[in-house]
DNA sequence: AATAAATTTAATCAGATGATTAAATTTATT
DNA sequence: AATAAATTTAATCATCTGATTAAATTTATT
């Protein structure tokens, strides 16, 4: 039985269960809120998965793909170093800005559960780049960039998109703002980002 | 039965409960953890606390304390604006270092329980405060801070100490980092941070 | 020293959880 | 249309969890 709606049983577990994970994370998800959340009965999560676990795992790759995208598509186009980190910040603020609860959700897993790391790395690779290396340095060389190690930048510029995302309970509570306000505040965060990055990063 | 080290079954108890609930939240902690911990018998928690969620609850408010530590104890002393900024740089660098998993602590379980933003407004009062409104807004109008919303500065700021620590695992790992090549970092990434918020903030 | 109160222990409970099972139903194949 | 395969359902299972209970032990009070 295909379901009502087209999709697939399968894609349907897992689109409920991102949901959910991404809300409660792993421990406070259980199969009976993925079932219900998917109007599918709970026994189907091992059916099409095989555990819980396996499930999560499945999406929480997902979602790093979508974590480590700005850095993947952005870090290797054929852009000058300025333009990439300029690139960047923009892509990552679009993403982060659709997906608010991402960042919490990567993050908090990764001091729960290290051991997710061993395939992280993989998906972080641009980061280590030798092209993008080499082109920071010469950069550097022309007096272009601050010249400072490149991971303090490759810290920075997560640190001030990302941040706002993972405080954004905080945030709305203490300067009563709804989501709207949040919103503008968006709009208005991210050019403050952008120049200060731009004041203290571009020296020319 | 007092026990062996001089401390009462109930500080025990709040000490094991608070390492296990910062390692692995509220819901991937059982109170037989948090017993094994204490080296004492998980029927206590109940005796002590009454329940599961308030010892949480009591850690979660100490926990708090020591998150706002920076804001409540900086921000009212006599100093101008600018030596508020640094003077908060410095002291909430420390707490961090010190509590590398607080950050991450705290901000998850906003996001997995927003019910307990209710009572952490309060501690947080201090960021609302007109005295220090005004005397940003002096500030800026002599020209000394850039002419930017004081929220921005209020989440600039906890986002350049914050998330190297909430980040720490995925940082290490891409970076191939030991812990005291992450010290070394930390105290490199700390005068970035500084350089940068000066930079932009402090016109004279 | 005897008694009362407080604390601790170990066992048990009721409900929840991920997983399994077998039957029912639907879909695919012949 | 009959049969096989795949999918779904509802019940059940084994284990875990927060909490309770009653007995044992320790501490405090008289």
């Amino acid at each position: 039985m295909k379901c009502l709606l087209n999709e697939s049983t399968e894609e349907r577990i897992k689109a409920a269960a991102a949901k959910i994970f991404m809300e409660k994370g792993f421990d406070g998800t259980t199969t009976r809120d993925i079932a219900k959340e998917a109007g599918l009965n709970s026994a189907l999560m091992n059916y099409y998965f095989r555990s819980k676990e396996k499930l999560f795992a499945g999406v929480f790759d997902e979602m790093c793909e979508l974590f480590f995208h700005g850095l993947t598509e952005i870090l290797s186009q054929p852009l000058s170093f300025k333009e990439k980190i300029l690139a960047l910040i923009d892509h990552d603020f679009k993403i982060f800005r659709e997906n608010p609860a991402l960042s919490n959700f990567i993050l908090n897993e990764l001091h729960r559960n290290p051991e997710r790391l061993i395939d992280i790395a993989k998906k972080a690779s641009s980061i280590r780049s030798t092209v993008l290396e080499k082109q920071f340095n010469d950069a550097v060389a022309s007096g272009e960039i601050r010249n400072i190690d490149i991971k303090h930048i490759l810290l920075l510029i997560p640190a001030n998109i990302q941040f706002i995302f993972i405080s954004k309970p905080l945030t709305m509570k203490i300067h009563n703002m709804c989501e709207s306000d949040f919103e503008l505040f968006l709009d208005e965060h991210i050019k403050v980002v952008k120049e200060m990055v731009a004041n203290y990063l571009f020296l020319k």
